[in-house]
DNA sequence: CCCCATAAGTGCTACAATTCACAAATAGTA
DNA sequence: TACTATTTGTGAATTGTAGCACTTATGGGG
């Protein structure tokens, strides 16, 4: 049996912005599109467009463009947001609560179904019509609701344990905003949200031009 | 004049885990580490490191490793971290409220210096010892107080307008919430913090699992 | 004092991602 | 119906990134 190549992670990680674009285009009452036009509202060349839709299949007509309508289906249904994840989310601090009440991940395929806290305090609190639950119970409720998708939004000392447990119940994926690398089996997915990284590595451009700068003098 | 080539931004955004490796370890009371142990912590691979190192300069012992303080403050100075950059911050909604209480953002050479909203609600208002100002006041408070880095914490629809203002005033640097690209000049840099996305091609690997497993039957 | 184990730094190779550039298809127009 | 202006989909070429494997340096132990 011929296996068609697997698309490369990249091109999966620059799908949801395709997406978010057509629903936007959708919203304005736009039909069709060149990967041209989509291309430079999100800063990627109009091949690259074509080159990662090409990974899934066909879906424009040449001389013409896409039809909005359908390729942003298309795209949605390779996500899988054509269906809905229930997401747990540990740890309901600060940072927690904050996503909790988000209401950008009740949106397209995403809904909370579980919160979990190790403070006495927080569990059995209500927080967006869940009540908090201790972690104790994380594989027991994972396993009854099928979680397969969890955010993590624990101290960095404590993440990797909440993992683990996340793990052994049958998440496999996850969404980390704590501030260290996870460790995990291959089949386990993880994408970090690290904000105070980002600020580190966009001092070095600022730093580099003050380098510069003075360095022209 | 031979010029060194400049080192990629994949090596860049990967500086930040390093220095965030050596902190730990430092707080832990390890003076030495190697590539190798360096690695397992951050799933990198030890040659890795290494060749990211080598664009900066030689800063291990062969046959010994690295002394963790010394790399430490090395990759510090490199990331521009041994100064302290005021932090503009657009946006002081429900999202941006828990951006500016965050302490993580103040350690490490990062500081908020400057919060702004365009509700008249906001504006006046004291959130972590800062006024919040109105957007119109960004031109002059950004010049006076010589500000690079700004985070944009305002709904989409609103992002591109405020950074616009905020380049024009001299900022050079973004880190941004809003979901959406920003357009800007070469000679500006952004970084997206886009947790929906990041969910939105997690629920990809988990519906391609889903796929295998029930075709294997 | 010499040998051994360890681990940095690096040229080269292999792999991955991006971009180019062109054939093929399509709708509109005369 | 023929011609033109577009724009897709895709092999080929290019560029970028990662990892191997080797040389070199270092400290410790006999």
């Amino acid at each position: 049996m011929d296996r068609i190549e697997a698309p490369p992670n990249v091109v999966i990680s620059r799908l949801p912005l395709y997406a978010r674009s057509l629903r936007y285009l959708l919203s304005e009452g736009i039909v069709s599109v060149s990967s041209q036009e989509l291309g430079e509202r999100i800063n990627v060349t109009a091949a690259q467009i074509r080159k990662d839709l090409s990974y899934f299949g066909e879906f424009g007509k040449q001389g013409i463009g896409y039809d909005v309508e359908k390729l942003l289906n298309h795209i949605e249904r390779i996500l899988g947001l054509n269906q809905e994840w229930p997401v747990a989310l540990v740890g309901v601090g600060q940072l927690g609560l904050a996503i909790a009440r988000y209401e950008g991940f009740r949106k397209q395929g995403i809904h909370l179904a579980a919160l979990f806290d190790s403070s006495t305090e927080k569990v059995g609190t209500e927080i967006e019509g869940l009540t908090v639950l201790p972690i104790e119970h994380i594989s027991r409720v994972v396993r009854e609701q099928n979680i397969k998708l969890a955010i993590i939004s624990v101290p960095a000392a404590r993440a990797q344990e909440v993992t683990d447990m996340m793990i052994a119940a049958g998440v496999r994926a996850f969404l980390n905003y704590a501030p260290i690398i996870l460790q995990r089996p291959d089949n386990v997915w993880i994408r970090d949200i690290d904000p105070v990284a980002s600020l580190h590595s966009l001092t070095y451009y600022l730093a580099r031009e003050e380098t510069l700068r003075s360095e022209a003098e």
